[in-house]
DNA sequence: TTGAAAAGATGACAATTATCATGTATTATT
DNA sequence: AATAATACATGATAATTGTCATCTTTTCAA
């Protein structure tokens, strides 16, 4: 008899945040027989931009970021992948090389997919293509916001934005620090802009009361003279 | 017995270049009895930004810009979408409200298929599913390469890489000018910047040999200094 | 056709942002 | 613990881009 553990998908909480909450029994089945996990330590790459996947991974622990090489050498941040989320969908499924690469921005727990159940749950469960479908009609959205802000809003309110969304999506320590470490070169990757530009930046909200830091922990002190800044007041 | 005409979707040569191709014929002749074909005039509305579609929209002929108005009032042109793209399939899909605008920038003929038929084979044939979901992929992907493009790229090579872009996938017309013609705002609205300062650029590009105007047309003269420009010489 | 409105063009200037230089603090490694 | 490497910080300066003002040209509707 199969013992009940929780390294199996079927019972994995994980998996009621992403798209495989719509697969079958069965289906589940075969991914959690053929599935690998892993630990990633922070700073060690998932994948590569150029990469051929051949599966996908799925975050149980940890974030990564998601970032392409600009041709002056400057990694730009497009996305973070958190837990429940599922990278690498696009090249799968697009069967492409991917067009991104993955690093780990904390120690990492994930399971690696191979594709072929991926693919074949694809062709056969059109419940689970929808699921995906809305997910990729998520990011999309997100994409077209993204464009917006970073061409229409300046470093600084792309900054505070991003301090806000980090404190919304990734919470606070017991001392008011952002759970979500990121070293000013990432900060500034996100936001793109050059590393100096990010870290003044951080010394103004500092004076201005807005941020307090210690070392490379961020807190948010001022929530709403960030919001106003954002907003263009 | 019915007639084989143009405007019968199975007939529709559009079709063969987007997610429409993976339907059967069944589905095939709901959409086509369901569906309205419009014309719409250029500079009018085929939606706006909020709207709750209830359908989407294959376009048969002229090309629409897909924007988002930002805070400080500016629109954003996030996209493109020429003969045989489909519009509003995000919404419809993820059925939440557009977040963009949808504006002819020439004359076009568009067919609006009602959401249901949409739907219905959604959720019946997997093909048409994947073959939506290869064409999210593709769109997310080039989506990441904007967001690059934005944040690292100067205007200039922003606008450069407009020109080029324009030429290779709208083409010229016989005097060498390219057929998609934008006004000065919507260029600007495309690389993100001010009107004056993509005007300032196109007079730039024109002292320098690289374009030809003649009123609101450009014609590409020199695609190797553009080239050089975007990268960076 | 003719005047009004919109679009295009350009100068002057201000604000934003990048780059280079250099110094200090932190972190990692032997 | 010492030292090298890396990250953080800040000044000085230059380059880029935005804003406001003004003028010309084009477009369009009466």
């Amino acid at each position: 008899m199969e013992e009940a553990n929780h390294n199996r998908c079927e019972n994995c909480i994980i998996r009621q945040f992403n798209s495989l909450r719509a697969m079958s029994k069965a289906e589940l089945k075969k991914v959690s027989d053929s599935k690998i996990t892993k630990k990633v330590k922070k700073g060690e790459a998932l994948f590569e931009e150029g990469d051929k996947l051949d599966g996908v991974f799925c975050v149980r622990e940890g974030i990564s970021k998601l970032s392409k090489l600009s041709a002056n050498g400057k990694d730009q941040i497009v996305k973070l992948a958190s837990k429940g989320e599922v990278m690498g969908q696009r090249s799968v499924i697009a069967e492409e090389y991917t067009n991104l690469s993955a690093v780990a921005v904390s120690d990492m727990e994930v399971c690696f997919i191979p594709k072929d159940s991926i693919v074949h749950t694809l062709s056969r469960n059109p419940d689970y293509a929808i699921e995906i479908l809305r997910h990729m009609a998520h990011d999309l959205k997100e994409a077209d916001d993204v464009i917006v802000n970073m061409s229409q809003k300046t470093v600084k309110q792309r900054i505070a934005e991003a301090f806000l969304y980090l404190k919304n999506n990734y919470g606070e320590d017991d001392q008011g620090f952002l759970v979500l470490t990121l070293s000013r070169e990432d900060i500034a990757n996100v936001v793109g802009t050059a590393t100096e530009s990010a870290i003044r930046i951080i010394s103004e909200f500092k004076k201005k009361g807005m941020i307090r830091t210690s070392g490379k922990k961020i807190g948010v002190l001022n929530e709403k003279l960030l919001q106003d800044l954002i907003e263009g007041f």
